[in-house]
DNA sequence: GTCTAATCGAGACGGTACGTCTGGTCTTTTT
DNA sequence: AAAAAGACCAGACGTACCGTCTCGATTAGAC
């Protein structure tokens, strides 16, 4: 398994953190040990097969060092997928707005549905459900930042004067990710490129996008 | 405290179940006892408050009687939810596409955030990420019917020839449901009447629909 | 390994405790299990080798049942003790005071320095010294009968007419055993016959035995 | 609190030790705060209550301090024991053999039953009963010397020729300590002044002692 | 006046056992 | 036949100490 994280490691890692057990700050070898052991065995096991027991096992650690620095599971699981996935869904920039959303869309329901780090987010929502200090910490460390990537490709479209300025940016957002996230969480349903450039269809017919590829006509197509 | 079942109870209880513990069959009474008092503590301690010993103690019910008719908490808070919420979510029938479907997404809505069955269901929905066996009882016990449920007023409008047949289903259900429940489970913000009406008129835009108020004109563009 | 455990079984099993986990009492196999495992890992690795949880694997047997039914770990071994003990030290009646005496004291020194029973008592006693309540419960379960055992030859000697019956016997008794015990407890010096000969011939001299193999004589000065 | 070491301090104190933390020498400061802990803590919480951590902690002073010094707790309690109880119990001389036997018996009593350093002593012998390796140091560095103290008064009658010289010093002295200790780790009842001058009368009685204040007579009074 | 080497406080580390909790299984008696 | 009762094996929970370790600061004596 392993879990192959990017040098960059965007989120936990302490300042200066490489000594083993001292003063000056927790050991990083161990650090990462329980993030990679916690996010294998939920691939392997499933939510109900992490324990704060078995991380330590399988990470080689004390579980007094798990409980250290974490107070539950779901936060060592929080703290894995971040620092996998902080980077997985920035949207792309091609200059065009139909395109930008397009590629996004898709690439979202690939990291859900196909990749590891979005098995471990489909079991940190479910969590979610059942703590409500768990959702604020999760929407505190990814959704809310998630959602500003989202609206990443419109406000570009925005400024290049694709888009009108006056949108209601939540609103619409919701109407491109929603349907998404309900297939990969409730539905058993497929969520394929045809659905995700349909969202994308419906939202550029709704929101008098300039098509500057073709200029000169108004309207979506 | 209490649940107020009413009579319909379209579930579960086996035929002609009403005698105590003896030869006969079931406990009806054990039976009931057992789902109020899981919903009960579902919505007094949370999912995590819920355990199999404190439904039977609560019941006043020996933990083998609960083991007896039901694998899991989770099956016997599905078991609860089923029994309460059957019928909760059918859509009006108004003769009108924009006002059947304003209403059920409004009381979707209301259904979610405000009610304790809706607070069992967010549970569930939030155990079904764990659990792939028990998604699979969920949807067979509830959510296929209830998309069924929200592809009424649509099909109603064709049948009216308010609406082209050719339509994808699935995929315009999502798109006005999905931005509610993604709202409910994953972000913070209020799902007021504004969203959802939002989400309705984005939906009469796309689809051509025939506003038979206002007869003779064609399309909504 | 194994305890031997003759079939009297003086001290514990609860009456008619032959059923398995069920409403009508306590599994006596598993308690069995339990006494045999706490004193076989007595003896092999020492008091401090005993633990809770050892006693429960090796004897297959869950750490709860071990809690169900005893308090600490020394309490499992004082259970496992005065079922083993419980009348390993009573006195012999030969008729004769000065033979009862040198036969008691001889078997009490073989008792604490050879048996496997008697380092368990030993371990006891140890631990006594470090938890009061532990000291009472030992002695109301074991060091009060004890003491009313070494009485016995002593009583039955008045009863004869062969020592007077002045006497304070809790002060003779100390005389008696107490150098015993403090040689095994505190001193690394054997605890041989000639030393526990030399303290009833004290006793002899200072009590005013009459010697009734020697009738006639008064006194043994 | 605190001890109120007498300046002699016999035991532990390397020479020319009044420094903090260099080269030549540990701290006595620090040696002193811990050995004050340990006693304060077991006087307080009893010998369970005594932890490494604990006495670190109270003493002001790192664990690896401890440890670098003293291999468990029980060798800090010795130690502190050693230092606080060396010459607590040297026998008087009043110049006469039943006085200094009666005086020490009695100071023996008083030291185990109501001072700090014999609730310390009592747990010392405790642990002793678990661990051969630190009942062999409990002998050496206290138990070997303070037989010899308890011979003393019994060798200067020798040499006044109050006393045969024949005698079984070790025996004798068994006999005389043996129930006082007895009564105190095993039995409940009090060791009074009746008591250890009884065992003093039993002694006298059976070893032919030359009263030298009514000299001429033999016998034992 | 630096340099060196031992000890100090601090505290993280890999571990073991604690005592508690819940999960599921089982057996018996009662209805 | 199913209920109530509750003991059973199993194993994770979160905590307390264990004994080891690495660190940076401190402080003599050696140079």
């Amino acid at each position: 398994m392993g879990r192959g994280r990017t040098a960059a490691a965007a989120v936990g890692p302490p300042p200066a953190a490489r000594h083993h057990g001292n003063r000056h700050g927790r050991s990083e070898q161990a650090r990462q040990a329980v993030l990679e052991a916690a996010d294998d065995l939920l691939v392997e096991k499933g939510f109900t097969g992490v324990t704060i027991e078995g991380i330590a096992a399988r990470a080689g650690v004390a579980k007094q060092t798990v409980y250290r620095w974490w107070k539950t599971k779901t936060d060592v699981l929080l703290d894995a997928f971040l620092q996998d996935a902080a980077e997985a869904l920035t949207p792309p920039d091609h200059g065009d707005l139909a395109q930008d959303l397009r590629a996004h869309l898709r690439q979202l329901a690939l990291f859900l549905t196909r990749s590891d780090a979005g098995a471990v987010f489909k079991a940190l929502i479910g969590h979610a459900q059942h703590d409500p200090a768990f959702a604020a910490a999760l929407r505190s460390g990814y959704l809310d930042e998630q959602r500003r990537r989202d609206r990443l490709p419109l406000e570009r479209a925005v400024a290049r004067g694709q888009l009108a300025a006056g949108l209601d940016m939540a609103a619409e957002i919701d109407q491109l990710v929603g349907p998404v996230y309900h297939r990969v969480l409730m539905a058993a349903e497929p969520v394929d490129q045809e659905f995700t450039d349909r969202l994308v269809a419906a939202f550029l017919r709704r929101a008098d996008v300039v098509d500057l590829a073709d200029a000169g006509e108004a309207g979506s197509r």
